[in-house]
DNA sequence: AATCTCATGTAATGGGTTACATGATTTT
DNA sequence: AAAATCATGTAACCCATTACATGAGATT
């Protein structure tokens, strides 16, 4: 019996710790704020969520509150829960895996034409170009609300890092692209 | 029977496709070259070369050859195979989906000291700089090779993905250090 | 003698997405 | 009237890692 929710446990309670709230709105947090760098399926939140109420990390207040649609489920972090959640936190980050398949098929660039590499290059670049206005959107956004005192600053990192991990896609691709139409050049 | 072996499948076609090679090769020319983008187990490994041969992709020749150990099973690509391998490099790469457990923890941040994110940055920023500098050894040493006559300018350009991913990811980190650094000390 | 590397393979387990089921309210 | 959104949930499936099993030759 490993209870391993992997990290969407520690999602969830970081979610919860903002505020009580429902696994359908946590669900739409995470994908406008942290898509770029994390995402969570219904199929993992709704468990998840009745799990943290077992192991007594959250509660669950309000079984069926008639709103609207099927009525809805809040939890609330609990004090056990903020420590789990504190303690996680102070546990070092592990090492991510990258998976790029773009990185992949660039590698095997030489079993196809070079246009068909330079075109996945070019629809890279406009992803990665709409990514970093994106961001800098949010950056914009987060700057607003601490004119207006609310404290973001942790969450206006996350935007940052994708201002400069979106950037350094682009300009790899743009000078990957250069790189592969010299050599063509040259034959 | 929707045989998905994922992007396993391609990998393997893709190494293969460079030369005939072992399951064993692979892996540690996976472990060696593509770490960094990339990383595949014996246990995705072995049965996918077999689901290759099966396909019609791949054949297997040398089933028991004597030299060490259990004796090893070189692989080749067919015709089919190098057909498949071309397929699929003209499809878009699908979108990546990264999962950034530091991003989590920095966004999470509130809940914590600074002190113990502080502490995952430095750790981050040190990290990421070895990896720069790994890249760049990489660069050199493709450099050489070109400089033999080998041609390798796909190769190289992962390597100046990382060097790019690995330097933003750095340089995040040490403005985010400083944003934190200053917001404590407004206080 | 013990351990490391070469070398192949399977089974168990885990983590996550997708598809499906249900159903009310709101918008078009 | 139809479609979209709100809202919760489960089951199937897939992909991948980890642990385990086997075993020979080389090294310490």
């Amino acid at each position: 019996m490993k209870e391993n929710t992997g990290k969407s446990k520690y999602v969830m309670l970081g979610m919860l710790a903002r505020k009580p709230q429902t696994g359908y709105t946590i669900k739409k947090w995470i994908e406008n704020e942290y898509s770029h760098f994390w995402q969570e399926s219904f199929g993992q939140i709704y468990p998840t969520l009745k799990k943290l109420v077992a192991e007594g990390l959250a509660v669950s207040s309000d079984h069926v509150q008639s709103g609207n649609g099927r009525g809805q489920i809040t939890y609330s972090i609990t004090d056990a829960g903020r420590k789990e959640l504190s303690d996680w936190l102070r546990e070092e980050p592990e090492i991510e895996r990258l998976r790029y398949e773009i990185l992949l098929k660039v590698s095997f660039g030489d079993n196809t034409e070079p246009e068909v590499i330079l075109g996945h290059l070019d629809n890279f670049i406009k992803r990665n170009h709409k990514l970093v206005k994106d961001m800098n959107g949010y950056m914009e956004l987060f700057e607003q609300l601490k004119e207006q005192d609310m404290d973001c600053t942790y969450s206006q990192l996350t935007a940052l890092c994708g201002v400069y991990i979106y950037s350094a896609m682009r300009d790899w691709a743009v000078e990957a692209k250069k790189i592969i139409i010299e050599k063509e050049d040259d034959k």
